[in-house]
DNA sequence: TCATACTTGACTAATTTAGTCGGGAATCCT
DNA sequence: AGGATTCCCGACTAAATTAGTCAAGTATGA
């Protein structure tokens, strides 16, 4: 159970915008280059970002990136979901009725690992870019 | 970030070992089939449970696995360590000085992952196996 | 018009996962 | 004693995933 770079990369670099950009676009080798983070891999991660409606984007010389969204909205949880990063704990298939129910003895564990997500999508949605900018995470 | 089939398949079947086993010895088989897990992959998981002093084996004719400590005692976060279900939500380097401390801009992140890794674990020590075997499970 | 910066899709090397396979060794039952 | 049963253990591997790279294009401002 690791957390991939897709997931660790979107936040850093989207703190790091809301961090350093104020109202500015920042461009995305500046970002990239203050994180250690390679270009072209950030340059997919931001096309999903703002098709997600996450931030704006501004073409040519001195453009960049912006937030679309005030840093006080933006969960943590919704990034991870918008850039693709599963956060699955169980593997129950969802839209058949047939699957693990947690009902028999065979999926007992069922509701182990379904606690386990509800334990983790509740910190993460619980934790916006401010805070994490501001240091006001536990 | 999904949970990976050594640690979930380690869960069920020491489950199913608290559940189904009276002190008597369960054949890997018949646990094998009960949870629909593969047998050969099973035994590796149970060698390493054995090695750790989880579970105790009897071989030959009526042999089979039994709990070596009591199902109240074994809290599932012990379980995926000793399987090597890793449970990383960060990359910094803990031996070195050099990496990451949290302290600058630069991994601002890293409180938000130390965060959500406590947090899991802190989840998945405060349930036993016999808590999961009578659905004590939030 | 040129440099800068976003846009997009295709491609790929390396790693990890999720197992299988085969041969042994101990033990119990008849 | 012999065979069935069961654990023991290491080596091997196909498939999927990850973590990117690469190349070519489009829009914008100085």
């Amino acid at each position: 159970m690791k957390l991939g770079t897709k997931g660790r990369y979107a936040v850093m670099a989207l703190v790091d915008l809301a961090y350093y950009g104020q109202g500015k676009p920042l461009a995305l080798v500046e970002i990239a280059q203050r994180q250690s983070l390679p270009i072209s891999y950030l340059e997919q991660l931001f096309l999903k970002l703002r098709q997600k409606g996450f931030v704006a984007s501004t073409r040519g010389h001195l453009g960049g990136y912006t937030l679309a969204r005030e840093a006080e909205t933006i969960r943590i949880s919704e990034i991870l979901e918008a850039i693709g990063e599963p956060l699955e704990t169980t593997r129950c298939d969802k839209s058949s009725s047939t699957g693990c129910l947690g009902t028999n003895a065979k999926c007992l564990t069922h509701a182990l690992w379904a606690g386990l997500g509800a334990q983790m999508h509740h910190y993460l949605q619980g934790i916006s870019l401010a805070d994490v900018c501001e240091r006001r995470v536990i």
